[in-house]
Formats: C-alpha cells, sequence, structure tokens
DNA sequence: TCACAGGCTAGAG
DNA sequence: CTCTAGCCTGTG
C-alpha cells in the first residue's frame, strides 16, 4: 500500500542510530520488529509499505510516530535562531522518533554501551537466531521473550556481548519473574521510568535515557553518549537551551547527533 | 600496538 | 557526594 509521510526519510532514521534491526536490501528498508517484517520501497514522493491497511493502522502507524505533529517541532526549530540547529535539521529533518517495542529496546540498549553499530546489530542477530523463533513467512528471527531462554544461554561467546552478558541474563530473569513490569513502566512519567530503570545492572543514566526516548517516547529525555558530549562542548559552550524545547527535546538531540555522525 | 567505540559498576577518596 | 580504573571485543 502506497503512504504519503512528512518528515519522513528512511536513510535518516536508519542511520539516526534509534533502531538496530532495520536492513538495506538495495532500494527495499526491511524492518523487523513487533515480531514482524516490514518492507517499504520509495516511490516517488510516497511510500510503498507491504502490509495491508488494517496492519498499518493498528501497528506501523503507531510505530512510526505518525501521531506527533513534527510541522511543530519544524517552527521551533526554525525560530530558535540556533544556526548549527537550523543546519543540523536541514539534513535530518525525515528524523522521527519511533515508538520501538519496549522489551526489545531495554535488551538493544543494554548491549549498546561502550559498544560500535554493527557489533551492536550482530549480537543481537545472533541472539534472535540462537533463540531460534523464525518469524512467519520470513527469514527473521524474533527476539526469544524471558522465560523461552535457558539460563546459560547469553554465556556464550559467540554472542560477542563480553561483559555484558551477565546484564542480559539478569534482565530476561527479572521479567520472566516479574510479567507485569513492563506494563507498570509504561504507565510512569519520565523522571519515574528514568530512575526505575536505573535500578537494573547495565542500565545507567544514557541507556535509561535512550529506552525512555527510543520505545516509552518521553520527548523530553536526552541522552548524552560520547558524541552529543563532544557536540555540546563544540557548539554550546554556553549552556544548552533545554527549556525553549521543553517537551521536544529529545527530538532535537537526535538532529543533532545525526548531523554529528555524519558530517564527521 | 593502541585507542576507541552510542557507558556502567564498584570501589576509593 | 565525585572521580576513575577496568571491563569484552572488533576495528583501523
Amino acid at each position: 500500500m502506497l503512504k504519503k509521510i512528512d518528515h519522513f526519510d528512511l536513510k535518516q532514521i536508519a542511520e539516526s542510530g534509534q533502531c538496530f534491526r532495520w536492513k538495506q536490501e538495495e532500494d527495499i528498508t526491511k524492518i523487523v520488529a513487533f515480531n514482524r517484517v516490514l518492507r517499504v520501497r520509495e516511490k516517488g514522493d510516497a511510500f510503498d509499505f507491504d502490509c495491508d491497511e488494517k496492519d498499518f493502522d493498528d501497528v506501523w502507524a503507531d510505530y512510526f510516530d505518525l501521531g506527533t505533529d513534527y510541522n511543530r517541532v519544524e517552527e521551533l526549530v526554525k525560530q530558535s535562531k540556533d544556526s548549527h540547529l537550523i543546519e543540523a535539521y536541514r539534513q535530518g529533518s525525515g528524523i522521527r522518533i519511533l515508538r520501538q517495542e519496549l522489551f526489545e529496546t531495554i535488551i538493544s540498549y543494554l548491549i549498546s554501551q561502550n559498544n560500535n553499530i554493527p557489533r551492536i546489530k550482530g549480537s543481537l542477530e545472533a541472539i534472535c537466531k540462537k533463540g531460534g523463533f523464525k518469524i512467519e513467512g520470513s527469514n527473521e528471527y524474533r527476539l526469544p521473550a524471558p522465560g523461552e531462554i535457558s539460563k546459560d544461554f547469553f554465556f556464550d561467546s559467540s554472542l560477542s556481548l563480553g561483559y555484558r552478558d551477565s546484564y542480559l541474563s539478569k534482565m530476561y530473569e527479572f521479567l520472566a519473574d516479574n510479567p507485569n513490569y513492563l506494563d507498570s513502566l509504561r504507565k510512569k512519567s519520565y523522571p519515574d521510568a528514568k530512575e526505575e530503570l536505573r535500578k537494573h545492572t547495565g542500565i545507567g543514566p544514557k541507556v535509561s535515557d535512550c529506552i525512555c526516548l527510543f520505545s516509552l517516547h518521553h520527548i523530553a529525555a536526552f541522552p548524552i553518549d560520547t558524541h552529543v558530549k563532544q557536540l555540546l562542548n563544540k557548539y554550546y559552550q554556553d549552556g544548552f537551551n533545554y527549556e525553549y524545547f521543553d517537551g521536544f527535546a529529545g527530538v532535537i538531540q537526535q538532529y543533532l547527533f545525526y548531523y554529528e555522525l555524519k558530517n564527521k
């Protein structure tokens, strides 16, 4: 089905560092999420999604954050008189903050610490394959759920997790014992969710913010990793005006982050 | 060889 | 409270 979507650029989103299970296959972007596989192809000024209307409305519209008014973000950026941000926005205005599945996001960002993107993707892929749960009608595997794996599952050097293996092991065990935990997280405010997530071994301020932003959609979250830290020192020596972007700081962070990586 | 990669923990001060 | 060594592993 064909859809026109504003502020939507597949390449920019794929390279914005939110998602580790998007794959580029020639002119098709293959998205693995919610235990499904979605193929998208650009067609002129529209996008061709290989799903029906109902699937799109039920699952993907929310995933792509179509309910958020990115025109308002655009106005905010343009009125900011922040020349660096305006340039960053010019190059990354097609970025959206995805609403990703909570469990998978927690696992992904536990792996992400002190790590690089290819290795993060490789670890996730290896975990999914080792789990062995194939997604119907595709060659992709879904992430095994808590309770579906053995106790020593992650202590396996072929997964390339390094010291993060015990973090994942603990998280899986915890969630298997606390089946309502994720729902309770979804109901919390941004500060409460951030604090709650930090109680787990392996989740510090940055990882917690990433989960809040890229899954729970707390747009005020502003994850500070090594690149954002550098960019803040470089362009915002007098301090970054978080108040001005109140409620949208996370989107702004994405524009700045994307620009920084792209022009390095 | 060595730093560093989308940080965090644990322990010292 | 703040500060930082050490941590798995792959890459250039």
